[in-house]
DNA sequence: AAATGTTAGTTGTATGTGCAAACAAGAAAG
DNA sequence: CTTTCTTGTTTGCACATACAACTAACATTT
């Protein structure tokens, strides 16, 4: 034992990843009725809920780089989900009707996804470690 | 609150994937130096740890794809880290010497990345988080 | 043992994501 | 006020990763 990273198995890095993985999984199976990546539904759901949100702020947010932001909201542009609206070196985003109404159906599948991980994790441990795994990652950036 | 995910920030899928982008980020700048992505490195080193390790048993440890390991082993039998053998329908991959040689530069990285998300978020927690992450993408898989 | 099903691996293709460089708008410094 | 520095966004590229379709080897059933 000592102070390095092995047992691979109980390593950070490694665990986060695996586990990432396993529940992007599920969160793909259960957000397939959007018709979007689940990552692109949560990016949705902060344009929706904070009405010229910033490009900047989404990528804070979700911890994505600028280029990915830029891409997906061209996206939602394109699909007519949300508007840009330049405000000198800012772009504004603000979902259309038609993104707005997708709050529905996204609260739905998002209670889907929490009901089938709680159900298996148990619901006490699923919100314990969505704390502090927000927790951390908060603690890392700094 | 109710049963639903909200609080988005505490919904278990969307901290996991914020977490792990930015331990990633972390883990890429501490695995420079092993020329390697931080996922490449710890296919390796089960290798390494395992020799004659299938790639299915490689995929179900790191919950990758089976095109994703086939990749990975191909481009470091490119580079003459490991190589492949075929056992029937299994395909077994064993360290060469040079890719075996690797793995005192791996285990140093790996030191350093530990001590990194250790000082910042306390060893106690880092490792708790990451038996906590384990435990969870097991429950998950079942 | 022939037909069927299952499992491991591969390849084509598509998407997610980041980095580096370019660019444009503001801010700070001379 | 110009020059320089910083900051937000975009675009070109590269890589990680998955899925679907395919092949090959094994296992089961009849």
């Amino acid at each position: 034992m000592g102070d390095t990273c092995h047992g691979m198995h109980y390593c950070l890095f490694f665990t986060s990843q695996a586990f990432g993985r396993t529940i992007n999984r599920l969160a793909e199976e259960e957000f397939a009725p959007t018709g979007l990546a689940p990552s692109q539904t949560y990016l949705l759901m902060l344009v929706i809920d904070t009405p010229g949100i910033t490009q900047k702020q989404l990528g804070v947010d979700m911890q994505l780089a600028p280029s990915t932001i830029t891409r997906f909201i061209d996206a939602f542009v394109r699909k007519g989900l949300v508007t840009k609206e330049a405000e000198g070196k800012l772009v504004r985003v603000t979902a259309t009707k038609t993104g707005a109404a997708m709050q529905k159906t996204i609260n739905q599948v998002w209670a889907n996804l929490y009901q089938r991980y709680s159900g298996a994790l148990g619901k006490d441990v699923g919100d314990d470690l969505a704390i502090r795994l927000d927790k951390a990652a908060k603690t890392l950036e700094s």
